[in-house]
DNA sequence: CCAGCCGATGAGAACGGGTATCATTATCGC
DNA sequence: GCGATAATGATACCCGTTCTCATCGGCTGG
């Protein structure tokens, strides 16, 4: 492989290439992102990397994270709390959705090849081109579940 | 059965139940989303109920909303769009997910046992107490697809 | 290497769905 | 009817996100 690239590698190269230009607050953004394998929000990019010193504004988080998005490199997840979280886009074989926690707001992430299967079957048979597909379970997570024991 | 009611009339009666006191605004907005079977926004009912004359406030759909799904009367709808839709909760047999066209944003239910049973095996067998689930489809519907035939 | 073009950036205003507040209205037990 | 009190509606507010615009800075022609 030519391009022994990590994903921040190549989603840099990637945003460049629509523009021509690169810059410095992208380049903080996909780095940091690219440190996480499950979804952050924009609010939470923009706190690390001004915690550790950067002047990023969030317009350009956001901007970035347009970006990636009409790019196809993240994925977009919605918990129904109102905030858009993003996680890199590494391909089907890390492929996840989410279990969120309604006592703690804790987020796990989990795979099932089964409903994977399922959901494939259902595309297919439907009318629809389905390109897409968003699945979140809601309930209590092992800690917040029976406290009462 | 007693109670030989619609939805409308059980979800006003529990309503009722909760503070004692009925109203005008609760009853509207009850009675137009009883006659959904499918999401529908809280401006949708809103501004549906002020077209057909009627005085109610948003916070009223509001407050009334949130009083139904305190209860389980309603399903709370996230097609990620960053607007809450809600639907009566009609029990297991009534039970559907969601299908939207990226492109006119449509929205269509679907119901798919193989999916459901996909999801409560997921739930089983996790470390969670999972007591609901989402799911949405994203893509191209029937009228968006292929328009150069 | 330099000047200058033009996209990128950041501060802050604007936007919009949803919530909180509060004075007023309307319901219910008496 | 009367009074206590929940329900209501107008509106101020909150907060995540988007827009605006003056400035900055990466790139390219010279
Ligand atoms: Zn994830
Ligand atoms: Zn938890
Ligand atoms: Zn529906
Ligand atoms: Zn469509």
């Amino acid at each position: 492989m030519v391009h022994a690239e990590t994903w921040a590698e190549l989603a840099l190269e990637r945003l460049r290439r629509e523009s021509g230009r690169s810059g410095t607050a992208r380049r903080e953004v996909v780095e940091l992102l690219g440190r996480h394998d499950c979804c952050v929000s924009a609010l939470e990019l923009h706190d690390a990397l001004r915690a550790r010193g950067s002047r990023v504004g969030i317009a350009s988080v956001y901007r970035t994270l347009e970006g990636l998005d009409r790019s196809g490199l993240v994925e977009r997840v919605d918990l129904g709390d109102g905030i858009a979280r993003f996680e890199p886009a590494r391909g089907d074989e890390h492929h996840h959705h989410h279990f969120l926690c309604d006592d703690c707001g804790k987020v796990e992430p989990f795979a099932d090849p089964a409903l994977e299967a399922a959901l494939e079957r259902l595309a297919g048979g439907s009318g629809f081109a389905v390109d897409a597909h968003d699945v979140v379970l809601r309930g209590a997570c092992g800690d917040c579940r029976a406290p009462v024991t």
